[in-house]
Order: C-alpha cells, then sequence, then structure tokens
RNA sequence: GGAGAGGUGGCCGAGCGGCUUAAGGCGCACGCCUGGAAAGCGUGUUGGGGGCAACCCCUCCAGGGUUCGAAUCCCUGUCUCUCCGCCA
C-alpha cells in the first residue's frame, strides 16, 4: 500500500511511475487526497469536543470527591448533547478512513526509474542471458514423456487421488525433488540466510500484509471453516514475521529463508500452458527473502539477483533475466527481475523465479518499521525471491541434460540427490 | 470437544468507576557526582493521529455496550495457560 505521506507529498510522482502500470490514476489519487483533508478536518473537530467533554468529566470527578453532588449535577447538564455530537463525528471519521483504506489498497506499488513502460511480457527488458542453449534441433523428449519413461512422475495417480495440478514423485523423481530442495537451502544458508520452516497455512492478517488479499482472494485454497489460507508462496508467512514489529537499526538487513509446498488454484488459467510441470496447483519452493535499510534495498536486489544466477550456473541450465516492464509487474513489486529457463523440447522459456523489490509497499501494510539514526521509526524495505521454483527446473533439468539413455544430472546437484544420472 | 484461569508499557508487576493523565521495580539513554568506574542522585523512556506552535486527541488483546466519566462493570470475539477427553 502506497503510503499517504507520499501522495501528500509526492502526488505527480506518483501519477507518471503508476503510468507506466498503463495506470491513469489520477482520479482516484485526487480522491484520496480529498478524503484525507475532510478526514483530518473532522478529526481536529472531534478533538476538540473530546477534550471538552474530558474537562467537564474531571470537573465532575473533583466535585464529587469533594461531595459538591448539586454542583456536579449543574456541569453533568453541561455535557448534554455532547455525546451525541461526538459519535456523528466518529462515524464521519469512520466513513472517512474506510473509503481512504478502500482506494488506497486498490493502488498498485509505483515501479522504479529503471523500470520501463511496456504493456505486455514481450516489452520486458532482457538484462542477461547466460550460454546459449544447444539447439536440441526437434530430437529433444518433452519433460513429461522422460518422467513416465523412467517413472518419475505420475500425473494420472495425482488427477485420481486429488485432481489435475498435484502430481505424485516416484523413486528417482522423489530423490530428486528431495535433492534440489536440500541444495536450494544450503546454498541459502551459505548466502547467510537462516532458515524457518514456516507453516502453510496463514489468517487472512497475513494475506493481507503481504498483498494477496485482497487483490488476490481467489487464487488462494481457502478453508473456510476456519478461516485459513493454503500459502500460495512461503513469501506469505516468512514477511509476515515482521508484522507489526519494529527493528533497531542494527538488526537490518534481516535474511531468512524457507522451503514450502506452494498452492495455487490458478483460477481462469485452465488450458493455458498446463501440460506436464508446467503449471501446478500444488508445488515446492525454496524462498529468499530479505528486510533491509531503506538506501540499502537496491543493491540488497542485485545480490538477489546474482545468488539465483548462481543457483542456475550449478544446475548447468541455459537460461536469461528479464526486467519486468510496468505492464507485467505484479500489484505489490517496485521492480522485479524474471529468470527464465529454456526448455529444450517445447523450445521457449519458463520462469523459474521471481525477485523483487517492494521497497515500503508491505511494510507499510505490515506496519514493519525500524528506528533510525534519530530514533524515528520508518518503514523498512522487504525483498523477496524464488531460489528456486522446482517444478520448471525439474522440466528444464531432464529436457536440457537427456542423452540416449537417460538423464545426466549436474555435478554440483550429484551429493544431494545421490546418483549421478537417471537411466542408463 | 468439556471445565477453569488469564491477556496492563522494552521486560516484570500493582491497579477501589473519578486524587491513575497507569504505582513500583528492572532494563535502556542522557546528565550530575568520580582521577576513572561502581554505587548514589536527577531527567527521560509505547505507539498512532491532529495543530505553524503552545498544546490537544486516541492507545491497558480486539470490537461493541452501560456511564458525565471505564484498565476497572456488562456482552461478543480472539489468543495464551492448566486439567479432562481424543489423538501422531
Amino acid at each position: 500500500m502506497l503510503t499517504l505521506q507520499c501522495l501528500r507529498e509526492e502526488r505527480d510522482r506518483v501519477l507518471d511511475a503508476l503510468a507506466k502500470r498503463h495506470i491513469d490514476a489520477t482520479a482516484t489519487v485526487d480522491q484520496v487526497l480529498d478524503l484525507d483533508a475532510k478526514r483530518r478536518a473532522t478529526q481536529t473537530e472531534l478533538d476538540q469536543v473530546l477534550a471538552e467533554s474530558n474537562s467537564l468529566s474531571r470537573q465532575i470527578g473533583g466535585l464529587m470527591r469533594e461531595g459538591k453532588k448539586a454542583e456536579a449535577e449543574e456541569v453533568k447538564a453541561k455535557t448534554a448533547g455532547l455525546k451525541a455530537k461526538t459519535g456523528e463525528l466518529k462515524d464521519a471519521m469512520d466513513a472517512a478512513e474506510q473509503e481512504l483504506q478502500v482506494l488506497l489498497v486498490s493502488l498498485p506499488n509505483t515501479p522504479c526509474g529503471l523500470v520501463a513502460a511496456g504493456k505486455t511480457p514481450d516489452d520486458n527488458e532482457e538484462v542477461f542471458r547466460s550460454a546459449e542453449p544447444q539447439a536440441a534441433g526437434g530430437a529433444a523428449k518433452p519433460h513429461w514423456d522422460l518422467a513416465k519413461e523412467h517413472d518419475l512422475i505420475d500425473f494420472d495417480l495425482g488427477a485420481k487421488v486429488t485432481g489435475a495440478g498435484f502430481p505424485f514423485y516416484k523413486g528417482q523423481g522423489a530423490k530428486l525433488q528431495r535433492g534440489l530442495i536440500r541444495f536450494f537451502l544450503e546454498k541459502a544458508d551459505d548466502a547467510g540466510y537462516t532458515e524457518f520452516i514456516p507453516p502453510h497455512m496463514v489468517n487472512a492478517d497475513s494475506g493481507y500484509g503481504t498483498g494477496q488479499l485482497p487483490d488476490k482472494e481467489g487464487q488462494m485454497y481457502h478453508m473456510q471453516e476456519d478461516n485459513l489460507y493454503m500459502i500460495p508462496t512461503a513469501e506469505v508467512p516468512l514477511t509476515n514475521i515482521y508484522r507489526d514489529v519494529v527493528l533497531q537499526a542494527a538488526d537490518l538487513p534481516q535474511k531468512i529463508c524457507g522451503y514450502t509446498p506452494c498452492f495455487r488454484r490458478e483460477a481462469g488459467s485452465y488450458g493455458k500452458d498446463v501440460r506436464g510441470l508446467n503449471r501446478l496447483h500444488q508445488f515446492d519452493k525454496v524462498e529468499i527473502v530479505q528486510v533491509t535499510h531503506p538506501e540499502e534495498s537496491y543493491a540488497t536486489l542485485d545480490t538477489m539477483v546474482d545468488h539465483v544466477k548462481g543457483l542456475l550456473e550449478g544446475l548447468e541450465l541455459p537460461y536469461r533475466i528479464l526486467r519486468l516492464c510496468g505492464g507485467d509487474m505484479g500489484f505489490t513489486s517496485a521492480m522485479t527481475y524474471d529468470f527464465e529457463v529454456w526448455s529444450a523440447a517445447q523450445e521457449r522459456w519458463l520462469e523459474v523465479s521471481s525477485v523483487s523489490n517492494f521497497e515500503t509497499f508491505q511494510a507499510n501494510r505490515l506496519k514493519c518499521r525500524f528506528k533510525d539514526e534519530d530514533g524515528k521509526n520508518k518503514f523498512v524495505h522487504t525483498l523477496n525471491g524464488s531460489a528456486l521454483a522446482l517444478p520448471r527446473i525439474v522440466a528444464a533439468l531432464l529436457e536440457n541434460h537427456q542423452d540416449d539413455q537417460g538423464i545426466v544430472i549436474p555435478k554440483a546437484l550429484v551429493p544431494f540427490v545421490g546418483f549421478d544420472r537417471i537411466g542408463g
């Protein structure tokens, strides 16, 4: 959520930035500023009435103590009408505040200066590309065939037991999952991230804190009975650790990570690129999260990008990095880098990681602050990144590292999975 | 699921409907004292909002209610703890 202060002081900059998302927020922002002014005027008036009411009550208290009952009754008469008035003003305040909140929550984050104004994924800027993918020349088998051939993943069984998009991993396929998770967690540990195993369900406050609610309500599985949400990413429980927290400047940066399964309804995307591991309702992911000083966050974003690069290089996969354009960026992000790996059989790029700086957008909702040099509480910046999401990595590993007999496991991964090839 | 107890500042811990605009202690910060320190003394120490400012308002788990006045009384919710039941 954008801060009121920012809208008040930098209205034009905010509007320009939001224009990169192809949103004309002029009407909304001006309405916010109008409501804000109204709210403040009402508050001033309310404060005056409350001050008078408090003062009279104190007088009555004093008189009662001295036993001057008649005089107390006289003062009491003066309080008539004050209550109705405070009630009215409070209602006006609440109404203005609620309206304000609805509008504020509807505004996405402002893209940072480097972000281009494009509209579609085609307008994303490629900022890095690894060694060229090998031209398979149509010989490469798709991962769903390889998975079946080597009995690694059973999609039909998942469909029977749960539904489409919930596969079973078997034998070496299961070991590969477990090995990849360990590989990613060890690398995060080496980079100084503290590991957490968070809950896989969260309450509505947490969903709101990281921005899934109310914007993406329909994308999460909801347990109606207990009003809990299955996490769509570890970002939600991990970042919400910092909800309602005031940190010391010396505590920054906070670096944490965690492995969780992720649950996504993917409503509205049926039939689109859903073959094999391309799009699942449940998948595994290791997430890295940092909470930083506002001046450090973009340098931190670069180190997180480097971390993910290191992982993909360890897996010897061809990949590229995109800086998302305004039109393709998530609601809460100020800048996002997407990582895509090459699918040798599908002959297209698959997104495997998204690394974002949210600046104060989440911190404002989370009320996560730190005490700055002057002892004042200021909002931190939050960042996160997938490091990494498993299914498409598995797809790319199978497709890119296949040979005549089976699949070669990249050297760096061998100690974690416990074998150096599948098949053959 | 049943029964009971309880949520007060950074922490501990008092709190009779009005001298509580939250006692006292610990911790922390600053100052005095000291050759330096400890002790001692003094001052400050939740967060949010309004006002150019003096200052004012809100904040004792959350939301309602009673009252001129609520940390205190009533209702609802929530979380924690103890016991019983069930259970990996």
